[in-house]
DNA sequence: ATGAGTGTACTATGACAGTAGTACAGCACA
DNA sequence: TGTGCTGTACTACTGTCATAGTACACTCAT
């Protein structure tokens, strides 16, 4: 297992793990049950402190993404209701697997042209913003009417 | 001018604004030597403090994407380098706007899935660290071996 | 029963984001 | 020459992230 928290984002890296944990149930890299690696071990591979991942591991149970037994670890939960309101499971993490080609297929096209990762995250989360906001028209168009 | 800082996403909220400003700066929305809203205005608008909106100002000002002059405001660099090495300017916006349709494209393909905006975000995440990292293997299929 | 490994729970500390409030300094336009 | 707008510069305070260190409680395999 190898998560990579990116300590100059700006986002804490407790917030970086419980995403790239989310990710990885969602798309099904993790089943349903699998037990995750230890809270130290975590720490150890990231050099990061152990309450930190305890935190993420915290945050994730109380999210209904993970089961955290004493003494025995932490499992993905069963039912992984991840992010989303009921069961998902197999089925959807199918669907998201198959947007994967897609995904990538932009990227390196994004790469091609030479954007450093800034760009192209600044491309995809504006665009998302775009989407979240009435739609037709940019934050910026609308200031000039 | 509309910018939108997404407060729970755990990421500063100036730094938000500054993507904001250097994506509208990249794609060509904010046109070189246009001025841009006064800080007071801004932290109105969004209802945060000017001193938020100040800072991040002056962290666009030293990374060279925009010129506050004292009593005149806050103007889009002429020779813009952006986020970049050197000078860019209309021809690079217009590669990036160039683009934009694959993105949309993509988006709207994720949302008629269903997706959450915090799934986007996760794949294109998720898939942005596979690039940067050694590509060919997601961190988790490195574990299962 | 023992021991290694697991999560849990504290306390303390440093750095920094963000808020709040105030005052000052320069530019532009009537 | 003002008046109103701009950015600049403080100080103080609150909350959170992350680290560090320590101790405890539970589980599982031997």
């Amino acid at each position: 297992m190898l998560f990579k928290p990116n300590p100059s984002s700006g986002v804490p890296i407790y917030l970086q793990l419980m995403e790239q944990i989310k990710h990885a149930v969602e798309t099904g890299a993790l089943a349903a049950g699998e037990q995750l690696p230890g809270i130290r071990k975590v720490a150890e591979d990231l050099v990061i402190n152990p309450n930190t991942v305890a935190k993420a591991y915290r945050e994730l149970e109380h999210e209904g993404v993970i089961e955290l037994r004493q003494g025995a670890g932490a499992f993905v939960a069963e039912r992984a209701r991840g992010a989303r309101g009921q069961q998902q499971n197999e089925a959807r993490a199918e669907q998201l697997r198959g947007m994967l080609p897609a995904v990538r297929n932009l990227l390196a096209k994004l790469e091609a042209l030479g954007l450093t990762e800034e760009e192209m995250r600044r491309l995809f989360e504006g665009e998302l913003t775009r989407l979240r906001e009435g739609a037709g028209e940019t934050a910026v168009q609308r200031k000039k009417r």
